[in-house]
RNA sequence: GCCCCCGUAGCUCAGUUGGAUAGAGCGACUGCCUUCUAAGCAGCAGGUCGCAGGUUCGAGUCCUGCCGGGGGCGCCA
């Protein structure tokens, strides 16, 4: 069901299973003194179905024109001379189709992973180092604190979240930030119609209408100027927004403020240094960057005519803030797609500051629309994400976004989603993992099966020399049932689906992977029992810590996705 | 006009940075609970992967053009 092609790093077995394979295809290569310069050319790939092997290498097809030979004539050459000389663990090695080279293994490498995930445990299994000494920020919802945050904040928000628990898995240091944009003339907009709601008068043409406004006009006996009522209107806004975000699970590390941003001079310093660079001009009364000559496609205003700075000037001073004053090596933003229109520009701004353009990633989140209708803040046609988690609860709400790519549109039928909640695949998940703890219970008091030894209320209680031993009064060569096989090589995987999910970017492909490691476990579950009674004691054993290790991947999966994993359903 | 994203089963989406017979869930139909949670398992049905060219041993995946949908090109934020 799943397949990855082996890039670098996985789990360290699974990696050295690899290395094994490569160095055997290549030896068989010198001694068809045929190596060609194939050693960075030879890939793995797990193969969809069974009957292709476990491993499977398309070599023979890259090179063997290469060589003057047909792929299937190398294939066969190649093939033999593997076997003449066979590596670790191989039964045979077989060619197929156009030229492929199949490999099938002995099932006691799914053995040696199994023992590592129950070794490594939660904590040491799929993660991974090579994030270590990068300082990421990750910005993201950010959005104004002028109403409630909407279920497109929600999405983005749990997309960010989750990325940030991928790039801590594999070594980074994260700082999740959210920026208050709490200035401005939307600020003023904001206080406007706060005291209007307060004197009973008629709130402005393009005011802010939600119901939010009169119940916090209520709350305010402050100066009657707009920008102390927006400035009000704002925090609390802010305050709501906050407990929004921490009820489905995302916690920020720092709320900066675009205030005090223009407030330090900040916004000055660097606009000063854009000029020494000579990439600034005056016109039309206004302050411009000449972005056009790094890459935006018109040139940008910094500073409007009447002396207010824009958004975009506020920004640049933002990400110099953040690149050299407080060093993040990679800023990543993360935005929706409503706003590609200042990528350019930001792009060109940071260009200008003298910080290398790939040090700025921004990541575009496709919209969120809502079964056909936009989602406006100001006309108040938009769905709360506060209600949305009312009638899903909050793991349900996180999976939902995480199911597909950033790059997907959603159309959000919220009909559907609320009738069929009980359908969301959160559940599915949850209940193996449920089903699980469940069994673990029952083992134990039934002091039924000899490994629940191993593994007690509490992993921690055991130290790794003792489990270590344990574990090797455990016969996993017992575990060949199809499902079992099918268990131990979805588990294989959660290494390189943690490394590529973080460089991709692409959190749902964990959620690809859990939901199919749950339902691999589901089909297990199904066909192989442990408890009864006429259940080897052996096998159950060896089952036992197969279940172990799914609960750990299990957890791992959940935890890097923001989801609880309940006990009991 | 230019730029970005998308188009895969009736619906919502996966699809290993070009691989072998394109997969899940929901919905329809059919089986499976005296045994560890049936929020489950199994079976069956459902596809010209938007269209047309191209690249190659091989294209849902890469290139070009077109069609359709979403978003963007402010002295708004």
């Amino acid at each position: 069901m799943f397949a990855f092609k082996i890039v670098q790093s996985a789990g360290s077995v699974m990696l050295s299973i690899v290395d094994t394979i490569i160095d055997g295809i290549s030896k068989a290569l010198n001694t068809l003194d045929a190596d060609a310069d194939a050693d960075g050319l030879i890939h793995l790939e797990r193969p969809a179905r069974p009957e292709h092997g476990d491993f499977s290498s398309n070599i023979c097809l890259v090179i063997a024109k290469r060589l003057g030979m047909t792929p299937r004539l190398l294939a066969e050459r190649l093939a033999a001379a593997i076997q003449a000389d066979p590596f670790e663990d191989l039964v045979k090695a077989e060619v197929a189709g156009p030229g492929f080279l199949n490999f099938y293994l002995d099932k006691s490498y799914l053995h040696k992973i199994l023992r590592e995930v129950l070794l490594a445990g939660e904590d040491n299994y799929a993660r991974h180092t090579f994030g270590e000494g990068q300082k990421v920020q990750l910005e993201f919802v950010s959005a104004n604190p002028t109403g409630p945050l909407h279920v497109g904040n929600g999405w983005l928000g749990s997309y960010g979240d989750a990325l940030a628990r991928l790039l801590e898995r594999t070594g980074h240091s994260v700082t999740r930030e959210y920026y208050v944009n709490d200035t401005g003339n939307q600020i003023r907009v904001l206080g406007e119609s706060l005291l209007a709601r307060k004197e009973g008068r008629e709130v402005p043409e393009d005011g802010y209408r939600g119901e939010y406004v009169g119940e916090i006009a209520a709350g305010y006996d402050g100066p009657n100027d707009v920008v102390s009522a927006g400035r009000f209107a704002a925090s609390e806004i802010l305050s709501n927004i906050k407990s929004t975000l921490e009820r489905i699970g995302i916690h920020y590390d720092s709320w900066y403020s675009q205030a005090s941003i223009e407030e330090s001079g900040k916004v000055d310093g660097m606009i000063a240094q854009l000029k020494a660079e000579g990439l600034v001009y005056e016109q039309e009364g206004a302050t411009w960057l000449a972005a056009t000559k790094l890459g935006d496609n018109r040139d940008r205003v910094l500073v409007k005519a009447n002396g207010d700075i824009t958004y975009l000037a506020g920004d640049l001073a933002y990400h110099k803030n953040k690149f050299l004053e407080r060093q993040f090596d990679k800023v990543i933003d993360i935005f929706g797609a409503d706003h590609h229109g200042q990528v350019a520009s930001l792009k060109a701004g940071v260009k200008a500051l003298g910080i290398e353009p790939e040090r700025l990633e921004v990541l575009l989140g496709q919209l969120v629309s809502l079964a056909g209708k936009k989602m406006s803040k100001r006309a108040g046609t938009y769905v709360k994400l506060d209600d949305l988690v009312n009638e899903l609860g909050p793991d349900a709400t996180r999976i939902l976004s995480l199911l597909s790519s950033i790059d997907q549109a959603t159309t959000l039928d919220l009909d559907l989603v609320t009738s069929q909640s009980a359908e969301n695949p959160v559940f599915y998940i949850q209940y193996a993992y449920a089903r699980i703890s469940s069994m673990q219970v029952l083992a134990r008091e039934r002091g039924l099966v000899a490994a629940s030894e191993i593994f007690g209320a509490n992993r921690s209680l055991t130290d790794d020399e003792t489990l270590s031993a344990l574990l090797c009064g455990v016969d996993f060569t017992l575990l060949a049932h199809p499902r079992e096989i099918q268990l131990m090589k979805a588990m294989s995987l959660l290494p390189e689906v943690v490394e590529q999910a973080t460089t991709e970017r692409a959190p749902h492909k964990v959620t690809t992977w859990v939901r199919g490691l749950a339902a691999d476990f589901h089909g297990f579950y199904h066909d192989c029992r442990i408890l009864g009674e006429n259940v080897d004691a052996e096998l159950a054993n060896a089952r036992y810590c197969l279940v172990e290790a799914v609960r750990t991947s299990l957890r791992i999966g959940l935890s890097l996705l923001g989801v609880t994993a309940p006990e009991r359903m």
